[in-house]
This record gives C-alpha cells, structure tokens and sequence, in this order.
DNA sequence: GGAGAAGCTTGACGCTTGTCAAAGCGGGGT
DNA sequence: ACCCCGCTTTGACAAGCGTCAAGCTTCTCC
C-alpha cells in the first residue's frame, strides 16, 4: 500500500553523489559545479552493523541519513514499553526528517542487517538548496513523499483486516525490492514476524497464521523469512477494494 | 496523542500576515521588507461553506492553504466507497503539503464549518523562500511537524484500545482549542461520530458506547456534539502507557 | 411548522483478533 | 560441532469490537 513507484532512487541519486556516482544525480537537473558542491557537504559514510542505531528518539537532530546499502526499521516506544515500527527502509531512502520539527529525533532508527549510511548535515543541506533551486525543490518532495507515505499506512491501519494489511505488507516488499534491481517474487524478510506485526498493528501469532493461510492458499511459499510469491493477483484481489481512489 | 503544544500558530503567522497582521509573523524572523514580499505573494482569501472543498483527491496541486478561520477534515476514500479520514484541522494550519511530491493532491479537504483560508501559491512560496532563508526553515519545520502527526496518529492506530483512542482525541482537541484561545474543557464537535470513528479507525457505534462510558463514569458530560470534559486527568492516565517516551 | 432525513444511542450477537500455552525448528556463538 | 536461546508455528480459548437492528432525537428543507 505504501509507494509501490521507482521515486525512492530520489534520495539515492542526491544521498550517493559521492559514492554511486555522478549519472544518479543528473535526473536531479544538477551541474558539475552543483555536483561538486552536493559532494562537499556529504559526510563520509558510515557503517552500522545488524543491530546498530543510526540515531535514537530524543537525541539532538543534527542531520537526515541516507541510506545507501542495507535494511532499517524505524520505531517509537512508549512508556510502558510496548514499541511500534513506524517503517522498513531500503537503500536510497531518506532517515529523520521527523527531526526538523523539534530539533530531536522521533524516532529511533535500527539496522536490521549491516548497513552503510551518508550522512548529510540538514544546516549545510539547507544552505545549499537556497543556492541550487532544483535541490530545494527535490527535498520538499522528499519530505511530501514522506506524508503521502505515512498517510496510505493509516489509511491500512484504520481501514484494512489482517490478511488486507498482510498482503499489502508484501506487495510492497515485493514493489520495493523490484525497483532495487531484486527478485521481485523471492525475497528474504529481514525482519521478525513480531516487527512485522508491530508495524501492521497485529500480533505476531495473527501474521504467522495470516502468512500459512496465504501459503495454503497456494499463493506464497513460506520457508520462516524465505518468501517466495506465487500469486500477486490473488493478493492484488485481495486489497483492490481498500487501495486509495481519486475521487475524479 | 497528535501534537499538543502551541505550535501551529506558526503556520497563522506566516499564512495571515496579510490579514491577522504584522506581529504575528514576527517570531518567524522577517523584516518588514520580506514582509512585504510575503504579503504580495499570498492570494486574497477564499471563503468556504459547510460541505464545502477546499480541494480534492487528484486536483492539480499548485498551492498551499492555510486555515484562517473554520474547520475542515481531510480524508482519503478507497474504491469501495469506504473513506477515511486522516486529520481534523483547525484555525493555523497548513494543508496540501501532500500534494507536492507528485503535484497533485493526495486528500479531499472539506470544510466542516462556514470557514477562510488563504491560498499559498506554491512555486512562489518555494522561490521565495529562498531569498529569505528563515521561510525556509519555517517550511521544512512545518512538513516535519505534519510527519510527527501522521506517525503519532500511526501510533494511535496501531497500538491503542478503543477507549484509549477517544481520550486521546478529547485531549488532543481539548489542547488545541485551548491554544487558540477557546475553552479546554467545554466544546462543540464539529465533526459526526462516523467520522471520529474514521480518524480514530472504529465503528461509530463503538465512538458513541466509549463515550457514553465515560459519561457512566463521571469523567466527561456528552450532549450529542456539546462535550464538557470533569477529569481530564482519568483520561489522561488512560493514555498515560502508551505515550511516546524518548529513549535516553 | 411539519415531515423526512440524518445522526445518535443502545442492545444482542458473532467474528476477528488477541492471549496464553506448548512444542518444534534454526541460527549464532563458543 | 554442539548447545542454547530466540523465533516461529499451531491450538484452544477469551475478549473486544464490528455488525445488525430498532428506536429515538435533532436538524434541514419545504
């Protein structure tokens, strides 16, 4: 239900001008001397381990993190403990602009396998984009992107039924997954099926039985965090009432 | 649970500089110069019935608007007919900024009340506020702080009980009344219980029980849309658990 | 002012999902 | 290589919320 569109390569062509190089940033309309400046102000990357925090809910917010090889969740806990997932991230996606508001993390941001993250210096970030319009432009977009993203997971939380949200989790996966260059229809989940759970608004017991059912079904296969999609019309089906319509 | 300080009095400052008047924008830093270029900029105000749309699902996205006076919901609806509803704005508040990642809009916004607003046309904000960098920042803190309310309503969705999501909503409506110069505890809904059951994601049937009960329990006073709050503390430690808790 | 529609409340019932529990499997670390 | 711990699966049961239905109040429009 999330972008299920090739948009999020965005962050990446901004994030990995220094790393995965220049043609990524052209569709950004940047010239050699913008590019020249982007580079400049991208810290050195940094590499996290599985298990790792990028940044935590409350420290101060200096800078946003693009992600530029591996797998994220980001999550709020409460005071009594319980947390929920906000979000699963993948190379090319942008980390912490829930910071800008307050000036401190909202959330915290955990890698699930070992990753590698620019880090870009929101001040520096703000500065430049005065000077190069294009980039002001691209960050506003981000940050809508950003929006538009949490509001179609409300829209699953408030409106869907398990097996709705289950296979709306793993269209998107899949979606996702696609536009980075992967299988598409066999993927390993980096994630538990309690996180799953925690971002679905469910109990891991109900995405566990949710996921046999679905494989019983014979529309996926599930071999613990080794899925392989056999039917994406018979999930398609099943969350074709609930997907977002414009009203024209 | 959605933000409960002052701040969206800050989109009031810079968004009625022409009517509200000069020392509202003042804590947002610009000189009477920029002022003056920021009042050319926003278009006269739009007057809005009951019923009415300030824009719709799918309408070319071109300008931001800001809520002078009035009430709106803004809400998404699937193909089946089913709607939700994603937020309840009120006076200072910004709208449309989900429209800007694809240029178009990603929500209806309809008035709930006879209601003003100002339009932003967008492509000038953006250019503008590159000439006068405090805009800027204003800008990004705002859709930061649209990001913090969408994953706290997340929150909401994904991790509370009914009777804890309605005294969320009672406080988090009470607050901002509150900001904005009303009374806390003694207030008009202007919205169905169908649609508070749509944001909080529940049956109006399970709206109106909760709030009977906590009639039953001396808590609130409910007269159909008139809502007088007794303890807001017994509603406050209802939520008290599940309350986001920075880490540190 | 009256009639109809829309919104609200309350009850009875059932389904979906959460809770508790037990057992199996797999993976990571020593 | 082995062991232990954590993750997953599955079942039985309970509860919370949704569904259906009826009756009531309030608002709107003629």
């Amino acid at each position: 239900m999330p972008e299920q569109n090739n948009s999020h390569l965005h962050a990446l062509k901004v994030s990995c001008s220094n790393c995965t190089l220049r043609e990524l940033c052209l569709p950004v309309g940047l010239n050699r001397d913008e590019l020249a400046q982007l580079d400049a102000v991208i810290r050195q990357s940094r590499r996290l381990k599985r298990g790792e925090y990028m940044f935590r809910s409350g420290e101060a917010f200096k800078s946003l993190f693009a992600i530029r090889t591996g797998f994220f969740k980001t999550c709020m806990s409460s005071q009594d403990g319980r947390e929920q997932v906000t979000g699963f991230h993948m190379s090319g996606e942008l980390l912490g602009m829930d910071g800008i508001s307050a000036n401190v993390h909202g959330c915290d941001a955990i890698a699930l396998e070992d990753s590698e993250v620019c880090e870009l210096p929101f001040s520096r970030m703000q500065s430049l984009s005065r000077d190069i319009p294009s980039l002001q432009h691209h960050f506003y977009r981000l940050m809508s992107r950003e929006i538009v993203r949490d509001q179609s997971i409300m829209l699953l939380l408030g409106n869907m039924k398990a097996d709705e949200r289950l296979a709306a989790f793993l269209l998107n996966v899949s979606s996702r997954l696609a536009t980075r260059g992967f299988a598409a229809n066999d993927f390993i989940l980096r994630m538990s099926r309690e996180e799953i759970g925690s971002f679905l608004g469910l109990k891991l017991e109900t995405v566990s039985r949710t996921l046999s059912k679905f494989q019983q079904q014979g529309w996926i296969k599930v071999d613990h965090k080794h899925i392989q999609l056999y039917q994406t019309d018979e999930l398609k089906n099943l969350i074709s009432g609930c997907i977002h319509a414009h009203s024209h």
